[in-house]
DNA sequence: TTTGCATGCAAGTGCTTACTTACATTATGG
DNA sequence: CCATAATGTAAGTAAGCACTTGCATGCAAA
């Protein structure tokens, strides 16, 4: 077996368990029963178990999604493009979840963590907020609330189902409807919950 | 020392403690150290580290807040009521984000928690739910949404604020502007962000 | 074939930690 | 003031775990 693919088991196995259990709970051992290598080599690849930990956040943390780089242009449906916006970085960052969970419960004891937790979340928020200038701009959207506002608002639904399937396995609000709520969700960010008066 | 206040002393210790660290990464010596008790009182009071979680949880599970039980009739100014409720709700489940923490942090190893943590989050759903159904009749709330939904979307918005709290110590996203936040939200929620026609 | 490198295997070391035991000390209520 | 219960202290035990060492094995390139 190549040194890399070695490499590469042991730190998916490190990343799957330690996510789970905690880092202090998980032992060296199980890790290495996961990824089929023995002990030994782990500890020659990555010399201590702490060491093998920041080598799994190094690499998890290089692999940013492009999925949130590029910027959206508003078409003018607002709840159709929003339901996809909103689906599509969901998943993005369901891809994510058991790393996600791993920074957040070890960034206690590893506060350079820190960073990297909000980055995606940070960056989820910066596109959201240029798609609402955007929009402002286009006159489809109100010029009376601040962009940023809108992007956490928005991005407080995604985050909720991140945390619910990274901690507990699914969405345990909405259940097996999430597909589906993502839209009428929408629905209520657009146009408010609030009966129009027309 | 009365024997009820050293108990006490000992379960608040290993709630702070292991809610910061995880139970697993938590010594018992620690915990005694916390609660200005020594090592060997804590296991006369508790036999092992185990029951002394466990006995953590079913005290914090006791404590409901009375809060989420009651229901609120809407008045009809649903944007600053939903300020009020938001704000109350907030605080009331920040209170127990230490509780919150350490239970999702365990559940993989203690799937019997798996309960206790929808609880709260549950009834406030459930209250919300409430709410918009009487609004809906009062004819101040949209009839073509379901109410459920509304309170599950308006809830991620708190939810938000409860796991940053808990986990990274404040709301990284809102940063400093969480109460003016939750007045702008509820304004969006009411109202949507879409430019109104009229 | 030979050399070197990655891995496996067996055994062990030293430290931490949950938990125990035996005895001394303090506090409290009758 | 005495009896009893609660706590402190000191020391130790047993187990788990991170990590090491020495040697054998297989594999791939020169």
């Amino acid at each position: 077996m190549a040194k890399t693919d070695t490499k590469t088991q042991i730190l998916d196995a490190a990343l799957e368990l330690i996510s789970q259990d905690g880092l202090k709970a998980t032992t060296t051992k199980a890790i290495a029963e996961k990824a089929s290598v023995n002990e030994v080599t782990l500890f020659r690849h990555f010399e201590s178990k702490e060491k093998l930990f920041l080598a799994v956040i190094d690499r998890e943390a290089m692999v940013r999604f492009e999925i949130i780089q590029h910027e959206i242009e508003p078409s003018g449906d607002l709840v159709n493009e929003l339901t996809m916006i909103g689906s599509f970085m969901s998943r993005g960052m369901l891809g994510k979840a058991n790393f996600f969970k791993l920074m957040v419960m070890e960034v206690n004891r590893y506060p350079e963590i820190f960073d990297h937790i909000g980055a995606v979340p940070m960056a989820a928020i910066d596109m959201l907020e240029k798609y609402f200038d955007k929009a402002k701009t286009m006159g489809i959207v109100r010029n009376d609330v601040d962009s940023e506002i809108m992007a956490i608002a928005f991005f407080s639904y995604l985050f909720r189902i991140l945390v619910t399937t990274a901690f507990l396995g699914d969405d345990i609000f909405m259940k097996n409807r999430t597909d589906d709520g993502m839209r009428q969700f929408a629905e209520i960010f657009v146009n408010g919950v609030a009966k129009r008066s027309d």
